[in-house]
DNA sequence: GAAAAGCGCACTATTCTGGTGCGGCATTTC
DNA sequence: GAAATGCCGCACCAGAATAGTGCGCTTTTC
């Protein structure tokens, strides 16, 4: 339902606080300590984000991590799909990609899949002109300053 | 993962499909006919969708469902909410609404909270600026630009 | 070599999603 | 008024994804 993923948001948290002490080398452990985040589970998508290399790990005693580019060149749409993968706004994926048998249940007639396709690269695009730095930042999330939602969310 | 329930894919087929019969009353099982979409699970959507305003239903012999209002003043974040509920981009809810406590982990400290909250503003603007007119005419997304085509040619 | 820190694999639990069954109610047609 | 058609509501099941954990191994510093 349009959300991040608690893994996102654990990975999120330890980038902007790797984007504050930019140059040093921050084990795991210190980010473990300021945020209450699971710290087993932090050490896993600090893994994860090592993999895709938008960290850079250390190992021994003075181990840790350390951002691999400026905040400013990380975008979110960056850490999303390291850490939850590409997304899809609709159950049909891409139109350019091979697929598999019955992936989409309702391929050959869907009438929606062209339209949320074409959503799902804007939403894609303002993930990606979301930068790390503007979030650590505290500044606006990106190029423009969003208006407000018009609809009250409230639950069910 | 950012991405749409199979509740919402169908609920945006069956209201393209109301779509294109604006004024007349067409029953769940038509749908159902036309595309390969579990009919139990479509009358449940139905239902939620006639919950939240966006369909009138008929019952009856002759009854069915139709659209309450004009495609093009039904937006995609209207119909998301009536089927998935109000989206939360983090974990961490509306920082206006009441908070159980735990919700959030993170919740004094959290540093991504605010540039999270606007970014999840962002994507539900997108959603509100896209009518269902606009994915039923096969169109932009956005707001305008209504072209014609149909459904999508280019398949597989 | 002990302590600190990351690495890798596998495993469990909880929640969400997709999907179904069944009985009941409302309305129209014959 | 009975039958057919169609919606309504509740409960239920199964599979997948997410959240979180255990444990042992390697690397580096001191």
């Amino acid at each position: 339902m349009l959300k991040l993923t608690k893994r996102t948001e654990y990975g999120l948290i330890a980038l902007t606080h790797l984007a504050k002490r930019q140059g040093e080398v921050v084990p795991a452990r210190e980010i473990g300590e300021q945020f209450p985040v699971p710290k087993r589970l932090l050490a896993e998508v600090l893994k994860d984000l090592g993999h895709a290399g938008l960290v850079e790990s250390t190992r021994g005693a003075r181990g840790g991590y350390a951002l691999t580019r400026s905040p400013e060149s990380i975008s979110l749409a960056e850490v999303v799909s390291a850490l939850e993968g590409a997304p899809q706004v609709s159950g049909c994926s891409d139109l350019g990609m091979a697929r598999r048998d019955g992936e989409c249940d309702v391929q050959d007639v869907c009438p929606i899949r062209s339209p949320l396709h074409r959503l799902k690269d804007r939403i894609w695009s303002l993930l990606d002109s979301t930068t790390l730095g503007s979030i650590a930042g505290g500044g606006a999330t990106g190029p423009l300053t969003a208006s407000a939602a018009h609809l009250d969310p409230q639950h069910r």
